[in-house]
DNA sequence: GAATTATTGTTAACTTTATAACACCAACTC
DNA sequence: GAGTTGGTGTTATAAAGTTAACAATAATTC
């Protein structure tokens, strides 16, 4: 399977949470404008995403979900499972945490680090903390693969190098640093300022 | 000033930060591609950027740093400055809000709701916590524009019609349900769960 | 069972975003 | 002061992403 699109993977994420929720509520087929309505996207978009994994419904009655969440799970996810650590348990760790609990996913958190001392060697939101010390060690010992930082934004660079040197491939940012990374690391970046400012430009837009 | 392209205003907010920390180091002039570097983008697409909010430099020795910062804030700020609430007041709120704080921004956070007795008309990461019941009062009287949605999925359908009767124009939603709003309100979204999936899915796809 | 309807998969057009190309010009070099 | 350098603003091209158009075909209607 070629590389999709980010954009599409994104999607495909969102898709298969719906879809666990019609499931939930035991629907067992549904229409490409009906998981579109889910999203408020157009159901040309879903049909065209569905078509770049290729998935096809075969019958007339709309997608098979529990086929479709499956399909969707051998795209995005690896056989595996991928281990990931929560670098910096302040508030914005323990809320992605807290985010994760309970999906059901190939995705687990299985650490946390940090070096305020009330949190080392406690369970945090369910996951264990680990002095930031011993990071390496965990890391590769847990063949921990994904870092999201949730760290103060002075550290975050020489943070960055050194997860890269123990083994991990991918970071999630959420420091407002830019970081840069090898190539062959996957860096994803998040800026909750940038997200309100833009918010508040197109808010003054839209009235003007 | 027409309107500009969503990525623009991302890294026009993601410029002048950079650039409030070069003034922190006295710095006075900036070239495009160390401006570029700080972000690790390239000189053209900052230069490109700047052409679309008509900011130019005159001398060859770089942009006026101090100049710029208060052209983007021109573009991207409102005159007045816009009042800005937390809903739900949980982990992740309050991470918001330490993100925020101490930003000489022309947004200012001036309260946060919840339903949790604990935390009612307490100040939490420096900001009035009010009841979900005076939500109506609080956001006319306070003329509050933005809202920021960190509540649990069950409420955020329904919170978000609601603020929207209250007079909110602009949405940032971190819960993991998609919303739709009226036009002439503006909506972000961010799901975490979202970006972790595509990391995940990225890092296997450079192994493979 | 012919005609109609509803939904899909795919190609094509369009829009948005990013990159490249390049002409222009102040400052420096000799 | 002619030639070179280094940086800028802008137009042109390419890539990514979205929307539209439409042929194909189960299912439904009569």
């Amino acid at each position: 399977m070629n590389k999709l699109p980010g954009k599409t993977v994104e999607r495909l994420s969102e898709y298969r949470r719906q879809l666990l929720g019609c499931l939930a509520e035991n629907k067992s087929y549904i229409y490409s404008h009906d998981l579109a309505g889910l999203l408020h996207i157009t159901a040309v978009q879903v049909r065209r995403d569905l078509m770049l994994i290729g998935y096809s419904s075969v019958l007339r009655k709309g997608y098979d979900i529990r086929e479709l969440i499956d399909t969707i799970g051998r795209i995005i996810d690896s056989d595996e499972g991928l281990n990931v650590a929560i670098i910096g348990i302040g508030n914005l760790g323990r809320a992605v945490t807290g985010y994760f609990r309970g999906k059901r996913s190939k995705l687990n958190i299985v650490a946390s680090f940090d070096t305020d001392p009330q949190k080392v060697n406690k369970v945090i939101s369910g996951v264990k903390c680990f002095h930031t010390q011993d990071m390496e060690k965990m890391i590769r010992e847990m063949d921990i693969r994904i870092a999201i930082l949730t760290i103060p934004a002075d550290y975050a660079k020489s943070m960055a190098e050194e997860i890269v040197r123990y083994g991990i491939k991918g970071i999630l940012n959420f420091t407002t640093v830019p970081l840069n990374v090898p190539s062959g690391i996957y860096l994803e970046e998040y800026d909750m300022i940038t997200s309100i400012e833009k918010v508040a430009y197109f808010v003054k837009e839209n009235k003007a």
